[in-house]
DNA sequence: CTGTTAGCGCCTTCAA
DNA sequence: TTGAAGGCGCTAACAG
């Protein structure tokens, strides 16, 4: 074995050059140093060259953070995510990053995971500590308390994956609730007239929980409703599902579309034939689980619309331009897709026309 | 309509209260107060007291940003994506935030998105200003130069979705290469002798790209390569598949999952039955690609081995431990779905045994 | 144990 | 046009 060269270094070295070395290196004071890589101008044609060499000599470049802890505001954004993993949240961040990179901000992501509220608040603080412009804030597991709190030092959004949520005050972006009946029109219009729900724990997530709630009301209302099962994450539904449809219900609503993957799932495995037998909505209606080659019926949330509402609303704060206390709302749309159908012509199927 | 009440406020009011009110309302020195707050010992029990009470009627939170300014480092990883919505990058993000808050870390996410180097550049230094404990780079399309500048200015770890990523002297963390062939031996063992690859361009992805080439490398050497299509994202895909099968593909080895499901509604649409008439097969295996009912075969990354061995690894630079120059090479695995199945039988099935 | 001083890197008055 | 000084919020080193 050869003796190895001393190689691109593992570890780190010399320490970035501040502004500092840029005046000392340029023969300048660190104000004109500072007003020349500004550009504001105000600084002699020679100087200007000189500290430019300077900072290209040096690889200087400015600290951000630094710079924005007496500029009291920066050009990011911080968005403040339930998760990452899902396909909704990652698909509103992509999102809210093209459109915020549009007004000229950068993106910062944090996630809240599963962390307990404090734990929220502080990653919250940590957004507004580094003097983002303002915080967007998708993640129904935070505290209402916590938001307002937040809200009132920092311009703050939130979006929510629902009807409006309960921060007075606060300006959000949300699916129109009077859209929430969509998905029951269309598989109560083909039929059906026993109609299960699958739900969460509230404390699983709160949004969910109050569309099914929703769901649940309107079902009851109009008759329909054929139970509502509650479920755990990663649960097994083959004898869930097997259990609904030998009670009678003919289609199943899902909390999200991922669950409804398990349900099909679920349903071949007890021998069911979807639509045929049994028919499966979801919820969300989110790439990749739109794919036409899934076919899956389910309710798209307007997530595009409402990234783009959300920048304009923070941009809007930040401006201080004047913002409605209320929100907006957007419409989704249904995905009518090849897993809802007609109900099984069954023995008391008399009074469907 | 009733008169407004003047309601919890829409604008920003009180300014963050700082150690200085603090100090100022417990009637001791900044020091002091900061030494309470830290919780170093060293104060009185009664100054003690008096700066918790102040804290807590302030509802002061300490600037991490401010503090990390001359801490030099920090409890927060950085996170840099190529994209956040791609499931791959997604489930990593996830992945490394939940290895990362076990060792104690925050982490903050930035997304390269489409953006030219020079952004990638400003968007790590970014971080490095915030005094990032160290930075996590999974994004493919920044350029080495810009890798190794950053890396010798703070701790630096590569996530790659391929086999060493071509920058020296930064640890790095990476699926097997010489399990690129896994798929290949699958299909082949099955019974394929013309096998197409489809790939995009090397500037949309050079992670895809090599993986592509290596294929073809092998394919080429075994003599079963069928040809190599390249496409567009969001390409439409029938008309390429329908003239790969013509040309006598009896399978079709995708960049990545997306695409497989793209491929897959393209030969539904030319009426190809799969895997009757025409294999395909995917990669990455990452949910919620992996779903078992939609049965993709593919070859799954070891998306949350990664995450894990990132999270050791820039630990273990940041704690200056030993780290091997090199990188660290995790096995994946083959997920045998119903998407890839013995050829059909052809008049040339004579080899075959 | 406590307060004063200095400095992280930057920008922005204020005089000169 | 320029430099010196001060401050963003905080912590650490240094006297008392």
């Amino acid at each position: 074995m050869t003796h190895e060269p001393p190689g691109p270094d593992n570890r780190r070295s010399r320490r970035p050059s501040t502004i500092r070395d840029v005046a000392t290196l340029a023969g300048v004071s660190k104000s004109t140093a500072s007003r020349a890589i500004m550009g504001q101008g105000g600084v002699s044609p020679e100087n200007m060259e000189k500290v430019r060499r300077a900072v290209e000599q040096l690889d200087y470049v400015p600290n951000q953070i630094a710079r924005s802890l007496n500029a009291s505001s920066s050009a990011v954004l911080g968005l403040f995510l339930r998760h990452t993993r899902s396909p909704f949240y990652a698909h509103l961040a992509s999102a809210f990053e093209e459109h915020a990179a549009v007004e000229g901000y950068e993106v910062m992501s944090l996630a809240s995971g599963d962390q307990p509220d404090d734990a929220n608040y502080r990653s919250l603080m940590l957004m507004a500590d580094m003097r983002t412009a303002g915080i967007v804030v998708a993640a129904p597991n935070v505290d209402p308390r916590t938001i307002r709190q937040v809200a009132s030092r920092i311009p703050l959004v939130l979006v929510s994956q629902m009807g409006q949520p309960s921060n007075p005050g606060v300006p959000y972006v949300a699916p129109d609730p009077r859209e929430g009946g969509t998905l029951i029109d269309h598989v109560a219009g083909l039929g059906h007239r026993s109609i299960a729900l699958l739900s969460f724990s509230p404390e699983q997530s709160p949004t969910q929980w109050a569309r099914i709630s929703w769901m649940r009301d309107e079902l009851e209302h109009r008759g329909l409703l054929a139970g509502l099962k509650r479920i755990e994450p990663d649960q097994d539904l083959t004898d869930v599902v097997g259990e609904l449809h030998r009670a009678g219900a003919t289609a199943i609503l899902c909390p999200h579309d991922s669950v409804a993957f398990d349900a099909l799932a679920a349903a071949a495995r007890q021998g069911l034939s979807v639509p045929g037998d049994l028919s499966i909505a979801g919820y969300d209606g989110v790439p990749p689980f739109d794919h036409e080659v899934f076919g899956l019926t389910t309710y798209r949330i307007p997530v595009e619309a409402m990234a783009e509402a959300a920048v304009k609303l923070i941009d809007d704060l930040v401006h201080d331009n004047h913002v409605d206390a209320g929100g907006i709302l957007l419409r989704g749309e249904l995905i009518s897709g090849r897993t809802v159908g007609p109900p099984p012509a069954g023995p008391d199927t008399t009074d469907a026309s």
